[in-house]
DNA sequence: GTATTCATTATTGTATACAATCAAAAAGGA
DNA sequence: TCCTTTTTGATTGTATACAATAATGAATAC
């Protein structure tokens, strides 16, 4: 069974996990037989996608796997500085042991996945927890943004991240979870804000200006 | 002519602008008829303006305006207090004599279309000016978010709104402005988070569940 | 040998046809 | 008269067909 819904959380998986990466064309034919359904059911997953920032549609062009420019990565980082931090207090108030002990878990898988080498469900993992956090505020509005800009942070790490960074080498998450767990709303927003600090800074971004490269000098002899 | 921009922008006009209300139906072929497009082209349209919440799409019982929730209504708003006062900061680093006097302009005609009973126009720069005003902060993923939230906030007037209120019958856009020219952006941000919560209270959220009414007690006698 | 033009191929844009589903009216029975 | 069932009409879901566009490679002229 082929639903709407499962061919976009498919091919957004792909892409978050550097599986389709940055530039990456999709032929709207070549996914629908992948799929098993018609180009029309594609071509609506396709719009929704770049309705999302994760693949961009140029007119008779079709379809490729957004290439975030620098401006649009830090934009995005620097959105999440200012809404991430602001959501804890709200998301203190839902706090619980229950709830702790969920995200430990979470965090627990992060790290094997990671250990193993699984980079696909290390990076799934890594938005998830900020997004499941954010959606514990209440607010559902704010929440399912926060959802979209930790996807596209994959995506700009894709681009951006050095190497062997998979988004959050800087402490622990298990270092939050600490934190909230003491109720000090505070704190953890100076962690988080810190964090995503860290995160933006970590970013490489080569001012290579490929639009025009200077050929003549990098060529000369 | 008639492309999906122009569609999408006419269509989402005519919501926030009160003339497609909260609940109305729209039937794919009688829009297709009257933009002289196929419904491929309208299917296209509805489905974006679904997915920025402005219509709902239900299985096999076609698309009509979303009327908001309660807890929708409360967390827009809610998002909005929280995002455009942080946004105050960058925007008052790109504040001068010339956006100034852009956006004195803009109050002039605001009050001008309201003193006029233009309700259509009113509604429309009134939510201009706050969004406007985001997209000067230079975050253009913020900005676009944010007047999305503004454009939905129309369509939560439309639902909860007092009568008269178009949004913004608290204190004057203007005296933003003048805040604005002092250069205080902690005033400014204050203006701002008193403004929005404002409008958030004023709306009548009237608690009719109106799933199960109870019609015992409401006829018997 | 190089450059320009033309033709071919691949891919997307748009419209339409048919199947599937739902809602409401009509018919029938108690 | 009221309730159930059936049928009909309208509307959407999905696939396909055809037109339009862009990219690639071949052919010809210089």
């Amino acid at each position: 069974m082929a639903t709407d819904e499962h061919i976009h959380q498919q091919i957004l998986n792909a892409i978050v996990e550097h599986q389709l990466p940055p530039g990456a064309r999709l032929p709207e034919d070549r996914l629908s037989e992948a799929f098993g359904v018609s180009r029309t059911g594609i071509r609506k997953v396709l719009q929704r996608l770049s309705l999302e920032h994760f693949v961009v549609i140029e007119k008779n062009k079709g379809a490729h796997v957004n290439r975030p420019s620098e401006s649009e990565a830090l934009e995005v980082l620097d959105s999440r500085i200012l809404i991430e931090p602001q959501l804890i207090p709200a998301l203190i108030t839902h706090w619980n042991p229950e709830q702790s002990s969920r995200f430990r878990l979470m965090t627990k898988e992060e790290k094997q996945a990671e250990a193993n080498g699984q980079l696909a469900e290390a990076i799934q993992l890594t938005a998830r927890f900020h997004y499941e956090l954010a959606h514990l505020s209440g607010n559902k509005v704010l929440a399912s943004f926060v959802e979209q800009l930790c996807y596209r942070s994959s995506l700009i790490l894709a681009a951006y991240g050095t190497r062997g960074s998979v988004g959050c080498e800087c402490g622990d998450h298990a270092q939050l979870l600490d934190i909230l767990d003491t109720g000090s709303a505070e704190d953890a927003q100076h962690w988080m804000s810190h964090h995503l600090k860290h995160i933006r800074s970590s970013l490489i971004l080569e001012s290579k200006e490929d639009t025009n490269i200077d050929f003549q000098r990098l060529f000369s002899r």
